[in-house]
DNA sequence: TACTCGATCGGA
DNA sequence: CCGATCGAGTAA
C-alpha cells in the first residue's frame, strides 16, 4: 500500500518524516525530510482548487496518485503538491515545509522545483524515500491561507506538522 | 480583452 | 503592515 493511495488527509499525515529526493540530469541529488503538509480533498472541499471543477489548471488533480502538481502562487512562488487517491478523485497534499526550508515557497526554491515538473510522475526528477524514521509526534491544525473557503472547511484539521 | 485575486515571503 | 509579480478564472 503506497502512502499516496490513501485519502489526502491520511496521506498528508503519513508523509511527515518521509524524504523528498530531487534528482538532476547530471546525477546530482538533493534530499529533504518533510516536516509540514496540508491536505486538499476533493471538489467538496472549498479550499481545494478542484472545488470549481475540472479545468485546464486543475486537470492534473484528477490524475492518478503519485502525479506531481506544481502551480504559481502570488506571481512568484511555486507550490509543490503530490496527487493522492484514485484517478478522477481530485485530491492532493501540499508540501508546506521540509527540513531546511520553512514555507511552501521555500521548499520549491530549495529543491529547485518549478512548472516543468507539473503533471509529471514521482519516481523521476522527484521521488519519495522512506528511511524508517518516524517523528516523535505529529500535530494537526487548520490549514493556512484559505480565508476564501467555507468556515467548515477552514475548521478542518488538515495541516500536519512534525514536532 | 480587462480585471481580480491568490494554498507567500521578506522587508519596513 | 505592505509591495512584488503573473497566470487562471471570470465577465463582457
Amino acid at each position: 500500500m503506497n502512502i499516496l493511495d490513501l485519502p489526502a488527509p491520511e496521506a498528508a499525515r503519513a508523509l511527515i518524516g518521509k524524504i523528498l529526493v530531487r534528482r538532476f540530469p547530471d546525477g546530482r541529488e538533493l534530499r529533504a525530510r518533510i516536516t509540514e503538509t496540508e491536505a486538499y480533498f476533493g471538489e467538496a472541499d472549498t479550499a481545494c482548487h478542484a472545488s470549481h471543477g475540472r479545468t485546464k489548471r486543475t486537470e492534473v488533480l484528477y490524475h492518478p496518485a503519485g502525479t506531481i502538481y506544481v502551480y504559481l502562487c502570488y506571481g512568484m512562488h511555486w507550490m509543490l503538491n503530490l496527487v493522492t487517491g484514485p484517478a478522477d478523485s481530485p485530491q492532493a497534499v501540499l508540501i508546506r515545509g521540509v527540513e531546511g526550508a520553512t514555507g511552501p515557497g521555500r521548499v520549491t526554491k530549495l529543491l529547485q522545483i518549478d512548472k516543468s515538473l507539473n503533471d509529471t510522475v514521482l519516481g523521476g526528477a522527484l521521488a519519495l524515500a522512506d528511511d524508517g524514521y518516524a517523528p516523535e509526534n505529529i500535530t494537526a491544525s487548520p490549514r493556512i491561507g484559505i480565508a476564501y473557503a467555507a468556515p467548515a472547511d477552514q475548521a478542518k484539521l488538515w495541516r500536519f506538522t512534525a514536532g
